[in-house]
DNA sequence: CTCAAATTTGATTGTACACTCTAATTTGAG
DNA sequence: CTCAAATTAGAGTGTACAATCAAATTTGAG
């Protein structure tokens, strides 16, 4: 079982270079060839440690998912203006993964049934949180109206998300910070 | 040169198929052989009428472009109120079209350079008559806000088509209406 | 140093894809 | 009815893909 250090390292090679493919080209230009030569790896060490491509593509999408939100411990105490901000960094920080992510809800979720129920579950947790955020603000709103925003200003933020993986100048910042809440 | 109504019914046939395959199974799923199969068509006859499968797409997307806008010739007198529910009416009464638009925005225009600046202008086009609409209704506005307006509001609309696209429960009327303008 | 287990290699398989080509068939104008 | 042009059929090409496998090599604990 004692694992190699060089297979570790290996399996490190080979996450990077599926993470760095899906953001340069997409979910369709990341191919086993395109991931095992940029990792500098064949296709046999590949598959001795992982079962499928899929495997390291969700593994990635769990990653984006990760990084989306922000710190789960202050969940409870955080504000919309919080939950906004985070998107914020989220997104200018770290645009490889914004690109990754808005990619795989859309190529991936219409198609692949798993890719599609962890999209769909995330965007239920997000919408809770976001909901939660505006009652903790408004505490007279009803729990219909409240995520009725949620709703609202979560398709605003991924609309524009949307925007900025299609276009790199794109000032995905100043759009987000005139949403109206 | 002159046609003969065989090859104009085939040719109406293959179109058909493309369009539902599109809606159905999105970009990756509509391969040669699933239009020809559903047109009752050989591959020989398909490439006696289209130059590529890709000819076919993008006739569609053209399709799905021009039905996403409100007739052309109103145009200098349309509201905002016009526009939006002009959309709605679009996504709900022509949820296939609509879902074909969304796919092909993403799945496409990452990675086919044809499509990414079809509907990247598309876009532009559009946030100009929303701009215009808006600062129609409010002379005093300033361009640079309007615009501002306007790629929000069209990101909003936009985020939440994507999500009737991926959730067929979705009410995407109701929310259209419950965003702030 | 030893050796079993971990890792790497590279040839190979099988499948799906868009697209081509030639010959047979059908169409419809004159 | 004729016949050239339009259409259709369907076998075939080439390429890219994910995945497999047995044999060779490397690792590192004891």
């Amino acid at each position: 079982m004692a694992r190699y250090q060089a297979g570790i390292r290996t399996e490190g090679r080979i996450v990077d270079s599926t993470r760095e493919l899906l953001s340069e080209v997409g979910l369709e230009g990341t191919t086993l060839k395109a991931i095992c030569e940029r990792a500098g790896v064949r296709v046999g060490s590949f598959y001795n440690l992982f079962d499928s491509k899929e495997s390291v593509v969700l593994r990635l999408v769990g990653e984006a998912i990760a990084a989306v939100d922000p710190d789960p411990a202050h969940l409870g105490t955080e504000t919309v203006e919080d939950l906004v901000e985070a998107y914020i960094s989220f997104v200018t920080k770290n645009p490889t993964m914004a690109r990754i992510y808005v990619q795989i809800a859309v190529t991936g979720a219409l198609t692949h049934g798993e890719l599609h129920h962890r999209i769909q579950r995330h965007h239920e947790q997000r919408l809770e949180r976001f909901r939660d955020a505006k009652m903790r603000a408004e505490p007279d709103l009803d729990v219909a109206t409240a995520t009725e925003c949620a709703e609202v200003l979560l398709a605003s933020l991924s609309g524009l998300a949307f925007r900025a993986a299609l276009d790199e100048e794109f000032d995905f910042a100043t759009h987000v910070r005139a949403v109206p809440r």
